[in-house]
DNA sequence: TTGCCAGGCAAGCCGTCACTTGCCTATTGT
DNA sequence: ACAATAGGCAAGTGACGGCTTGCCTGGCAA
């Protein structure tokens, strides 16, 4: 299940997504569109960012929260933690995958 | 270029492979390749993992020597320690990028 | 030397992915 | 009520990625 966590890290404008989201928690699809237009030099469509907002929470990298007509956005680090371990512990080795 | 690095991630058999490399180090690509047969059922061309391999040693992931007729590989988890704390320190924000 | 073995190069196929476009639903403001 | 706003749901397109196949090169052993 957080074998999606690697592909959904691997487009950069999704990592870009994600570097939003950790400078201000809780961003609107549209607060995102226009800080990646305006930060990055991103010009996409609104569905774009959809569909990667899409992707992200499919990996749970990221949290939503609906309220009225504007749906959240919040950061999940959980599932980055224990993600690159799996080769940089060189001691004992334990196979939990 | 440590971009790339995602990009290398994102496929499963890449990540196979640094798991065999993370066991043994210093393998040769015929031995990967059994390795990879026996012990995870995948029955991939001998060229296929070499190009897999390419795409670790881009970016640089693994290291490669080359003895008489043989490459052999050798795991190099520099490029890992920096990748995932860029989302999870939550402290000062440096763009070091 | 001759043959075998480890590996590289290049083209081609096919599936997946990122992105767009068009249309539709729901909620808020006037 | 009506219009504007925030977002969702497809379907279609172009490009990239993984894998195969075929041929070629360098090193080692008999």
């Amino acid at each position: 299940m957080p074998e999606d966590v690697f592909k959904a890290l691997a487009d950069p404008t999704r990592r870009h997504i994600l570097d939003e989201l950790a400078d201000r928690s809780g961003q609107s699809l549209f607060e995102i569109r226009a800080r990646l237009a305006t930060k990055h030099g991103l010009g996409m469509s609104r569905q774009a960012i959809s569909q990667h907002l899409a992707v992200l929470e499919a990996a749970e990298l990221i949290r939503t929260r609906r309220q009225g007509r504007y749906k959240f956005h919040d950061l999940n680090t959980a599932p980055l933690e224990r993600l690159v371990t799996r080769w940089l512990r060189t001691d004992a080795a334990e196979d939990n995958r």
